[in-house]
DNA sequence: CGGTACATTGAAAAACCTCAAGGATTGTGG
DNA sequence: CCACAATCCTTGAGGTTTTTCAATGTACCG
């Protein structure tokens, strides 16, 4: 397990977290949020390529990224890998296998990512002083039910174009919540990753995106895309599944 | 809403149910089990081809089959359906939405169907009484999650072939519990929906079907299947993501 | 600076889909 | 009970999409 950081009352907290309006905190009134700097009080750093928990570790924590991304992925007895998400700042990790007593899945920093710890049992424990964190514990796990069941949607019904179209959107929208350049960014992932999260391969993707930058729907060097056309990538996509 | 009934003292409840050992009250004691009885005191017959919800329903109970078998499906704005799952007898229905306020699918009768209705309401106010049942939806909950990323995996990673070969033998396994013959069964379920389920066209399972009864794995007409080599069928799906 | 991982592009092959026709099954109304 | 319609299934031919294999180019890291 990477190295853990204690916070000390100088360290921010989630009562003065930038992020406090997307992650953990969501939902909850200001004069609670408080109740949460009791839970949050450990932070861990991860480097590029290594892993904050692996599938079948206990699941004790859920983690909120206050930096950096992460993906997580599956692997099934075969050796068989897939990619069910791409994770930002300001959003949750280990929410899978929070209901189990196991992680379901490995999640692996896609660059140097600095995760806050909320422990399952200090959050069960303030639940019934904070109903709105059961409330919002709740909602967060349909979320990732919706975002997985998305996830099936994507790759049962749509075309290479519109899945890598709707992705694109995604990382977009995600980025501009965050206060980034929903048009410009760059790629934390390899074309092998986007490729295996969208169920192909990785000259696909690499072509498509030489296509649509063909067609001056973007711009491409490398991990650095420039989305030229947002409306045209949304009528491509087609659907609100990405 | 299809109509219900209500449940007398001599209908079947929860701790008389041949399926309690499958359903809603697997894993909880025996002496809790009659908790439920309070819970679980009405029973919807759906005719095939209807639905016992729609997407964006409130969501106040969940369904346990007791008959039948449905097909939960998603329909996205721009129409496209997707199918997300085939639920047995003895399986629920509607844990993908309790956790929202509203439905995430839409669930259909394959065939006339009688499910049992416990009212999430009631559930939150026995779980104080019965620890295990709040276990318990956790764990189910969990397992749609699973569920639903298993479905991934396989729309991901396999090519049709192994889609097919693993969604025969989760049918077979799922039918053996309940002692039916996993050799021997009929789909209740049409081309076209196992295509839509397994990302495919009606035309690809049917050629699948045909291939793999010319090499001897399975005899089949129509919906009547005959696995005759499950062996080969796993070693075919390769995997465990069926 | 050189090695390694990552990305692009092309050509050929494979997988899967579309379109189309015909056969089987089921249910329904006469 | 039969005939007919509607639905579902099978099979073929041909086309499109996506993959595979291979070669080359580009960026990153020690």
């Amino acid at each position: 397990m990477p190295k853990k950081i204690l916070l000390t009352p100088e360290s921010m907290r989630c009562s003065a977290c930038m992020l406090s309006t997307l992650c953990l905190p969501i939902g909850i009134e200001q004069n609670e949020v408080f109740h949460l700097d009791e839970v949050v009080n450990e932070r861990i750093r991860i480097p590029k390529g290594k892993a904050l928990f692996h599938q079948g570790d206990v699941a004790d924590a859920i983690y909120g990224i206050r930096s950096g991304s992460i993906k997580t992925q599956l692997v099934d007895s075969a050796g068989l890998v897939q990619i069910t998400g791409f994770l930002l700042a300001g959003e949750l990790v280990g929410l899978d296998g929070f209901l189990e007593e196991s992680q379901l899945s490995t999640a692996i920093a896609l660059e140097d990512t600095e995760v806050c710890v909320a422990p399952i049992d200090d959050m069960d424990r303030i639940t019934a002083q904070v109903p709105a964190l059961q409330y919002q514990l709740r909602r967060l796990t349909s979320n990732e039910i919706k975002r997985s069941q998305q996830l099936v949607m994507s790759l049962g019904v749509l075309r290479s174009e519109q899945r890598l179209a709707g992705f694109l959107l995604s990382i977009s929208q995600r980025l501009a919540v965050l206060g980034y350049s929903p048009s410009e960014f760059v790629l934390r992932m390899s074309r092998e990753e986007i490729g295996n999260y969208l169920g192909l391969t990785l000259e696909t993707v690499s072509r498509l995106f030489s296509r649509f930058a063909r067609e001056n729907l973007l711009r491409v060097r490398q991990r650095d895309v420039q989305l030229l056309d947002m409306q045209a990538l949304r009528d491509l996509a087609g659907t609100d599944c990405g």
